[in-house]
DNA sequence: CATGGCCGTTGATCCACGTCAACCAAAAAT
DNA sequence: ATTTTTGGTTGACGTGGATCAACGGCCATG
């Protein structure tokens, strides 16, 4: 069957039936009936440059999108010109949850490499959660994803150290790589150090050093933006007692 | 009508459509007739003692809770006792959102005063989602909303200085009030120093510090708990130009 | 193959916040 | 009413990470 389907242009549109990245999407966990039906969902497909914005803090709300092939970091600036860092999302995540509440966009989505998103209207979206039984639940759990995330991130802002941070920040890229069929050892990080320090809530020097650091314990690799895990457990160690001794 | 309906204990039960919340709650924006729909969605209520616990980390996801009276706090911890407070919530939020996307609760939810939660078992919802029309796009939009709040909490825990982030928090919990009636200017806390301490990243001390620092710059007035912001002015100002006259 | 603009690294110094400690007020327990 | 406990304030001091500054290696562009 699925072999039979020759790989045209019409047929790469919006297949998400097609789609080799239906384990890790917004389709996941859904009956193959169900994802013939997904395949109305979504629009189109729509390139984005390194360093265009996929959607503007301000933008009208209207559709979500997933990430079919690239990379992009999303931020919020406060009228002074801080900026944040709020994620970083890869191929199968969905960007533009943020928008829902206040019909809004509230952060800017950038590309950190030429990317590739499936544009899924919103209206669409709401329309066919109510005939396909699972995609209302996926959608639901993306968006509690979303939250679960973002508390993991508040618990590292607030209660880790410089060092812990961005041991998380590193593990966590390793599995999400992982997940995605890459080496868990060995990787290419899309970000600038400033970009990784605004995320981790450090300045780029602090980052630096910390990656240096590193690299002397023998942890990692680090040749700029290509990073070797070379002892995970010991990262892991890293996050877990960092108070450990001190009996507090 | 309404007058007509005397309260009586099962008229209190579980009536969305009677309670003087809706405007906060769940039920917010939809029509009468969805309305009256909703009141077969609130299972039960439940009382929760203050310092009890609503749930906890690892306890099977049910239901969602829309708090009803009180107050509650959330908070994750680590393996190794740090923990990190990731929300305050009042009447009219809804809690337990963190457990739809692994079927398992990952904070704890734990009440700050003796309090009551509205019961709404997440399977109905999803049921009744699919029949109620407003009732799913409200959802979302709660989701969205926990979503946007949980960035403005990176972006504080990120890049602001331990005043500012007092200042944020003292701003927050005054709009709060306002929208559920209550003074905007005069209120009672219902956390303790370290809890605010922990919500905003800083050890209490450093928030004891701020608070008697605020009182003598005559921007607010404390006395323990309770708080009057007697410069609203003053305390958004302090948050936006922290860095202004550097000219960075 | 040269040149200019990022991006990353490293060092020296500073300071905001954490840590440690003493003390006090309020509330809870007896 | 008295003791105990818990929560809050304040001071002295230490430190992790910010700041300021110099430099070096990439990569893009002509």
């Amino acid at each position: 069957m699925r072999a039979s389907v020759p790989i045209t242009v019409s047929g790469l549109k919006t297949a998400c039936s097609q789609c080799n990245l239906v384990e890790l999407c917004l389709p996941f966990g859904m009956s193959d009936s169900e994802l013939s039906r997904l395949d109305e969902l979504v629009g189109a497909r729509r390139k984005v440059k390194r360093q265009q914005n996929l959607y503007r803090a301000g933008d009208p709300f209207e559709a979500i999108y997933a990430i079919r092939a690239g990379s992009f970091k999303t931020d919020v600036l406060l009228e002074d010109g801080r900026d944040q860092v709020t994620g970083f999302q890869m191929t199968g995540e969905i960007l533009g949850l943020d928008g829902i509440s206040t019909e809004t966009h509230s952060c800017n989505a950038i590309a950190l490499e030429d990317s590739e998103v499936c544009v899924i209207p919103y209206a669409k979206l709401e329309e066919l959660s109510h005939e396909v039984e699972g995609l209302q639940h996926q959608f639901h759990k993306v968006m509690s994803r979303e939250i679960v995330r973002d508390h993991g991130v508040m618990m590292l802002l607030g209660s880790m150290r410089a060092e812990e941070r961005l041991a998380a920040f590193l593990l966590n890229m390793s599995q999400r790589f992982t997940a995605r069929g890459f080496s868990a050892a060995e990787f290419h990080l899309r970000m600038t150090r400033e970009e990784i320090g605004s995320y981790l809530g450090l300045k780029l020097e602090t980052v630096s050093r910390a990656f240096s650091r590193f690299q002397e314990e023998g942890l990692i690799a680090v040749q700029q933006k290509h990073i070797r895990l070379l002892d995970t457990a010991g990262l892991r160690k890293l996050i877990q007692h960092q108070t450990a001794g001190s009996g507090r």
